[in-house]
This record gives C-alpha cells, sequence and structure tokens, in this order.
DNA sequence: GTTATATTTAAATCTGTAGTGAAATGTAAT
DNA sequence: ATTACATTTCACTACAGATTTAAATATAAC
C-alpha cells in the first residue's frame, strides 16, 4: 500500500508530467506534438512520460492516423490534479481559482493559436463578417476575406499548401465557444506577435495585448479588449 | 504559474514526503521520529523532507519541549492527499474507500504499538478489568496489572526504568477511541510479534492475526478479532 | 554535571531517472 | 514511390536531489 502510494505520488510528482496534467485539465484531448510544445520539451520525452502516465492509468489515448490523442482516462484524476493544483502559495490562486476577468480565461494561447475571450470574440468577428464559413468541421475562408487576411500580411494560397489542417475550430473550454485553430489560427497568431499586436509572458499560456494590439483589434475586428 | 505547479507536483512527488503526508493523513500530529519511523528512513532525512513541506506551508510544527509534532498546515492538504491517494490502482482501493472491516482499519501498527479496532478492543479490555487505569494523560498499572504482564512475559519494573513515557493513551483515528501506547504499548506490540500472535504484512501498517492469536486474544481479553 | 534522547545543520556521496541523439515505425500527402 | 509528419523505441549520459556521514544544538533525565 505505502509502497504504491509512494509510485503515485513520484508519478505525478515530475515537472514534464504535472505540466500534462496542468495542460488536460481543460478536459480536452492533447496529442503528443501539442503536449510537448506545451510543456516545452522533446516529442521523445513527452512520449516517455505519457507512457508512464499511460501504464499507471492517470491518461488514456485514442489513435487517430498518425496522431494520437490523450486525455484523463476518468474524472477522478482531474479532481486530484485540481486539489493539488488548489494547494500553490495564496497570492497566486486567483489565476486559479476562476474568477471570470483573470488572464488566463482573457487571452491565452492553445498550442499555436489564440484562445480565450479574444479568441472566441475575434473568431465571433471573422465569421460574422462572413471573412470564413464554417463548413462540416472546417472553415472556409471567403472572397473577401482573402482580401481581409492579405491585408494583415497573411497570404492564404500559401497556407493552404501546408500539410496540416488550414483552419478549423477549436473548442474553447474557458468560454464554451469555438476559436480558429488550423495552419489559418496560427498563422493569425504569428502575425500578431510579430507586429507586436501581443506578446508571450514567461511560464504561462496567458497573453499580454499591447495598446497597439487594442487599437488594430478594435481596427479589424471592431472588438474592445 | 505553470513552474509554480511544477514545484508544487515534485514537491509531493517523492517518496519520503509522500509518506509523511499520506501518515498524517488521519490527522494526528507526529514527531519527527516517529515520521522517520513510518518511512523507513534516518531522521536527518525526515528533517530534511520536513523543512521543504514547511517552506512549502504544507505542514506546520508545534514544539513541545525536545519534540516537534507536525501535522498538516491546512485541511487542503488531506483534501489534495486523499484525491491523490484515490487514484491508486483499482483492486488496492478498498483498503482505503473507508469500509470498516478493512485490514487496516481493524489490525495495524501506530509507530511501535498495536492500532485499530483490535488496538482499541485490547485497551478497552485491559481498563475493564482494571489491569490498566487512566491516571491523567497516562495509564497506571495495578498490582494485578502488573502480574498479568508478568504472565505475558513483561516486566512492568524493566519498562518504567526506560526514559521513554510508561503507558500513555493515544487517539485512534479510524476508532475515535484511545489505544495504548508508550513503552508499555510497544512492548505488548513486540511481544505479540515474537510469540506469533500477529505478523506484520510487507508494505503495510496493516497487521494479520495468526489463528494462535485469536485464540490467545480471546484467553487473555476475552474479545473475538 | 553528565548522559541519553530529539532534532537540525553542513558537507560529501551516491543514484534514479529525466533528457538526448539516433534510428525505427507507421500514417498521410503528392 | 517518395517525401513529410507524428510518434515511439532504444541505448547512453548527466545531474538534481535524495541519502549518508559527521557533528552541532537543545532539551530531558538522573
Amino acid at each position: 500500500m505505502k509502497e504504491q502510494i509512494g509510485e503515485l505520488f513520484s508519478l505525478i510528482g515530475d515537472q514534464v508530467r504535472s505540466n500534462i496534467l496542468w495542460t488536460l485539465l481543460d478536459g480536452k484531448a492533447y496529442t503528443a506534438s501539442e503536449l510537448a510544445f506545451n510543456a516545452d520539451t522533446s516529442p521523445q520525452n513527452i512520449s516517455m512520460h505519457l507512457n508512464k502516465l499511460l501504464q499507471a492509468d492517470l491518461v488514456q489515448v485514442e489513435r487517430q492516423g498518425r496522431h494520437r490523442y490523450y486525455r484523463y482516462s476518468k474524472p477522478e484524476v482531474a479532481y486530484a490534479v485540481e486539489a493539488v493544483v488548489n494547494l500553490v502559495p495564496q497570492k497566486n490562486n486567483k489565476a486559479i481559482s476562476g474568477s471570470h476577468d483573470d488572464p488566463i480565461r482573457h487571452c491565452r494561447t492553445c498550442y499555436d493559436h489564440l484562445a480565450g475571450k479574444v479568441g472566441v470574440l475575434i473568431t465571433d468577428s471573422l465569421i460574422k463578417k462572413e471573412f470564413i464559413v464554417p463548413v462540416d468541421n472546417t472553415f472556409d475562408v471567403t472572397f473577401q476575406g482573402e482580401r481581409f487576411f492579405l491585408d494583415l500580411g497573411i497570404k492564404i494560397n500559401e497556407l493552404k499548401n501546408k500539410k496540416r489542417a488550414f483552419a478549423r475550430p477549436c473548442l474553447d473550454w474557458s468560454e464554451r465557444k469555438h476559436h480558429l485553430a488550423g495552419a489559418l489560427g496560427a498563422a493569425l497568431l504569428n502575425r500578431m506577435l510579430e507586429q507586436d499586436w501581443i506578446r508571450k509572458k514567461q511560464n504561462t499560456r496567458a497573453i499580454l495585448i499591447t495598446s497597439k494590439g487594442q487599437h488594430l483589434m478594435y481596427h479589424y475586428f471592431k472588438i474592445s479588449v
């Protein structure tokens, strides 16, 4: 008994593995690469860690082609992770406790694209202006959309040549609505970073919006953030 | 944030520290030596680990003379520990889930003496027969008691010469009643082990009662276990 | 005052396991 | 078929951090 508890605790007590568990807390299934990206480590390493979590039945996999989607194996894991996260020293707790205007819920990265309230607002705006239209489980870019994105410095043709999904909706756990993912979502995030609309904060998925970014977001998307 | 979570997870993710946390789950305060005994490691090592837990505010100390009593600093720690313990693989779960007849609640060691239902029954029996009588926060052994223990092979005089507390009550977390601790409690446990009344199970505080032990416990204490 | 017990501190050592590099496997796109 | 991407497997290395050795401090017992 004592021994098994020790094993379990050391299992979750690793920087990378705790990062995986913390990332999965949003309930979504992530691929190994995404988890590697988030934890800022190599795919081999993530693979090793995921294996350990699999063997302990803390996570489960679902194979889809060459992707493997990982998620919690059971809700108890989420409860445990939350209970432990709840122990982090006082003053930083608000980022977790769930107030609706904390940075991580307002604007963050989701793998390689924008998420959170801002991510959802931008996506809504693009749909409303008919720059993108939902088709099946993807987005198509309209003719006006193509011009709009070109104006932002994003060439749609080039993106479509990439192997990865061009534009797809991604469910936002804090907003419970979809935001723009795929190559287009990634390109948009990159462009915003390049042009200093937004800046990445150290050690968090939260994103800071510059005043330049605020102005331009209003100009392009008619949103106030 | 991510960084702090990683730190916290690795803090609890150590064999010895998880053992400490698991031991403290009964809500009692333990001394450093007791925790070292439980975790089967050296006092220096326990001291180091306790320091780390202290700094992270997972436990708190209370000094009493040359003893230092450690306990959880807040109930949230217990919740987290329980939530994690709840994740240990299936078939062994019943030892934790709390059914009232599981081995760990029935008969176990508490540091160096007997606890659990059996520990409490034996103590009750000794009091009822007036072999021991509660005085302040200790037990006195009566004249008949002295003869009784001698019959069992325990020499009261020798025990009284030891530096440690001779006989004291210890609150049982599973039974919510006191059981016999101190030098006398330890001597009783030892004697029972020597004479094969009981056997220690590997990797658990649970204790197995032999059929010889069952007969003798009825003979000496009039209890059926 | 001396000895035993409880605990901590500091420095030295050892070790489990995370991480890396190289290569294999298995899908998907063209 | 060939190239690209996603992921795993294996063997090797490195190092953080656990443990040990040794000594200090502090309280209690005699």
